[in-house]
RNA sequence: GGGCCCGUAGCUCAAGCGGAUAGAGCAUCGGAUUUCUAAUCCGAGGGUUGCAGGUUCGAUUCCUGCCGGGCCUACCA
């Protein structure tokens, strides 16, 4: 409702602006006042005019206050400062929409959205830096999701690669078993929790002789060409890792559609459809000498294709690509590299290759969600995958170059638009505080005891694997909920501490932004006070409690016959200075598809968790500060009723978009 | 060497496209009404926004240089 309303409010000023000055202002800096009592709106328009108008800012913000007229939904505008125009809105209109959930439909942008996230190797088990890519990339959905989009959840799996290459070694070199014998493990609770150890052993057991590289090389091949024993291990490897992966993200609420791997992309020859549109379009150019000699390359991406680009702007055949800039995509043994793989499967993703995968039923969530992973020869009904308008590519930074290569050779191939529909969704990586790497028996040098966090190593069996994680955050949720809810079922305290558990883990993984390192520590990762999700699934509860205890239902409050019956009492506690304090929260409750909307813009969650945790503490404090059952005047106990029961389900939205439940009691 | 990112309170982090007195949490200290109340609330202390310039009516935000840190820069994936 709040972003309805300030898109009205920009488009009539545009208008305005163009009728009485002639001014085209494509973007009207609309911004949120400091303090509630500036009102719902900020416009430092004036200062911009200013110098176009050659006149004071304070003059022209008193002019165009003066001639702005009325917009509906909106109480007036006032000059504040040296120019600043506040806007204030009828706050019982707004209340009264708010209450009764009516706000006017968002243009949803028409296509369907591929989110690809996770993407583990299954190799081991997945450990905290895979958390927060999961999360992320889960929440997005959900955001796209809330916002009407229709979304497809696909989950890379480099099943093929060197990484589960090293497991394969490692069962069959180090540990000499039989396929029967893996197969055993396999079936086995956590068999990740073994390949993560054996993983581990197996890099040691590279550096103590260098040689036994020769068998991690001659088991790649072996993986790659496929029908054969090694490949079947291989697979049967990958297979067991990935269900479990799929069942430590599904004790997260995070559920994928579609689960595309390496092996069919290259058993399906994918590569070859693309390889040879790459030489007809000049974006792959073959070295003949110099370091790559032998070899397809292409620009890498992020360096500048600088002067070479001719007047049309699209050419970039015959230019030289410097040896530091070249990218190789094409061995000189002809064999394909990852980037060109994916490259491949990025035109796939836009509907540009002209091939398609197989597809398999290969998991079904509790609930009954399929989820079909790719197979050279698959089933005859599937769902249509694949062939999207938009995608998001959920990986972190330490991949941005080459995704941007990939985007670049789309670019280069004709199709400019998929390239600019192509975004890396890029973040940066959980690390431990050396007091956590500490903790978990890492033996730490000087030099790093002074960083302020360690990188984890899988390839080392160095960092926190997330079972363990959400283990040890339901323990310590569960002990709280025993201490405050012995008469509670032993199920249901355990439920209650594993909605606890995921809402602290969420939140923890979404309240730090993008760019920012999150150095992983124990302490506060457990922590279920103050910017946390239990504090906001508690308001919640807290909201709850007072519905159940008065006997009466939130949902009877939010509805269209509150708005007739209370008009009148609503302004009566809304408006003027006395009605700051509960106006301040119901605001806060009509920005939540606000709030969504530029999550998606900026591709950054955290804003969710940040408004998500302001929401609770104005609850909070308004709980506090007013008792509502105890309250006399009917009219107002049911004004605050609804205040309550408007925010709970605000809340409540703004945690499901989070992937974050509440508990019935806390 | 080149590219990308980061540097804000003791610690961990916010600050929407440049905007009003740079905000939270944790930690520390002091408080909270027989209530729907303590996984909570109120209060206090705590800042030369790494440094130096520039642009601007206005800079944590944009530009340049420097200092410090991280990641990428494989015919690995």
């Amino acid at each position: 409702m709040y972003r309805y309303l300030e898109r009205r409010l920009a488009e009539h000023l545009r208008e305005f602006l163009r009728r009485n000055y002639g001014l085209e202002i494509a973007n009207i800096v609309v911004e949120q006042p400091p303090k509630i009592e500036f009102g719902e709106y900020a416009l430092p328009l004036a200062f911009e005019l200013a110098k176009k108008l050659r006149q004071a800012p304070r003059k022209i913000a008193d002019e165009i206050v003066a001639g702005v007229g009325a917009i509906p939904g909106f109480e007036k505008f006032e000059v504040a400062g040296g120019g600043y125009i506040n806007v204030r809105l009828k706050r019982t209109e707004l209340a009264l929409a708010l209450a009764a959930d009516r706000s006017p439909a968002a243009e949803v942008a028409p296509g369907k959205v591929l989110v690809e996230h996770s993407s583990i190797n299954p190799n081991k088990a997945a450990h905290i830096g895979h958390l927060r890519n999961a999360i992320l990339g889960d929440t997005f959905v959900r955001l796209l999701r809330f916002a009407g989009r229709d979304v497809d959840v696909q989950n890379y799996i480099d099943n093929t690669g060197v990484q589960v290459a090293d497991v394969v070694v490692g069962f069959l070199h180090i540990e000499q078993k039989t396929r029967a014998q893996i197969e055993a493990l396999a079936a086995a609770p956590r068999f990740d929790y073994v390949c993560w150890d054996l993983y581990a052993r197996v890099s040691h057991w590279y550096e103590e002789n260098k040689s036994n590289l020769q068998v991690r090389a001659a088991t790649l091949r072996s993986i790659e060409e496929g029908n054969n024993e090694i490949a079947a291990v291989a697979d049967l490897i990958s297979v067991a890792v990935l269900k479990r992966h799929l069942e430590t993200m599904d004790r997260l609420d995070i559920e994928y559609d579609f689960l595309p791997r390496e092996s069919e992309i290259l058993h399906l020859h994918f590569w070859d459809a693309a390889f040879s549109t790459l030489k007809e379009t000049g974006v792959l150019t073959y070295e003949a000498e110099g370091k790559n000699a032998g070899c397809w390359v292409m620009r890498r991406g992020g360096t500048s294709a600088g002067k070479a680009l001719t007047t049309d702007g699209a050419e970039l055949t015959g230019e030289r690509i410097t040896e530091e800039e070249q990218k190789v995509i094409v061995r000189s043994n002809g064999t394909v590299g990852y980037v060109g793989k994916d490259i491949a499967y990025h035109m796939w993703k836009f509907g540009l290759l002209g091939r398609d995968f197989g597809y398999r039923k290969f998991y079904r969530y509790p609930n009954g969600h399929d989820c079909w992973i790719s197979a050279v020869e698959g089933e005859k009904v599937h769902p249509h995958f694949g062939d999207v308008a938009e995608i998001y590519n959920v990986i972190d930074a330490r991949q941005s170059e080459a995704q941007n290569t990939v985007i670049e050779a789309l670019r280069g191939l004709g199709h400019g638009q998929a390239a600019d529909r192509y975004t890396h969704f890029s973040y940066e990586m959980v690390a431990l505080t050396p007091r956590c790497a500490a903790e978990l028996g890492y033996k730490l040098s000087e030099e790093e005891k002074a960083r302020s966090w360690i990188e984890v190593s899988g390839r080392k069996g160095f960092g926190v694997k997330a079972d363990d994680l959400l283990d040890a955050l339901i323990s310590s949720a569960r002990q709280e909920v025993d201490g405050r809810h012995p008469e509670l079922s032993e199920a249901e305290r355990a439920g209650i501490a594993a909605q606890i558990a995921i809402g602290a883990l969420r939140y923890f993984m979404l309240k730090f932004t993008k760019p920012s390192v999150i150095a992983f520590d124990f302490k506060d990762a457990l922590s279920f006070e103050g910017d946390t999700g239990p504090y906001a699934q508690y308001a919640v509860v807290r909201a709850s409690n007072i519905f159940r205890k008065g006997g009466f239902d939130p949902a009877a409050f939010c509805k269209d016959e509150a708005g007739e019956v209370f008009t009148a009492d609503f302004s009566s506690y809304l408006e003027g200075e006395s009605g700051n304090d509960v106006w301040e929260l119901w605001l806060a409750a009509a920005k939540t598809s606000y709030v969504v909307s530029q999550c998606i813009a900026t591709t950054e969650p955290a804003y969710l968790a940040k408004h998500a945790f302001q929401l609770a503490q104005l609850f909070n404090t308004f709980y506090h500060r007013y008792p509502i059952l105890s309250e006399a005047d009917e009219g107002r106990k049911k004004f605050l009723l609804t205040t309550t029961a408007v925010v709970r389900r605000e809340l409540i939205r703004i945690l499901a978009a989070m992937g974050i439940s509440v508990p019935p009691v806390m």
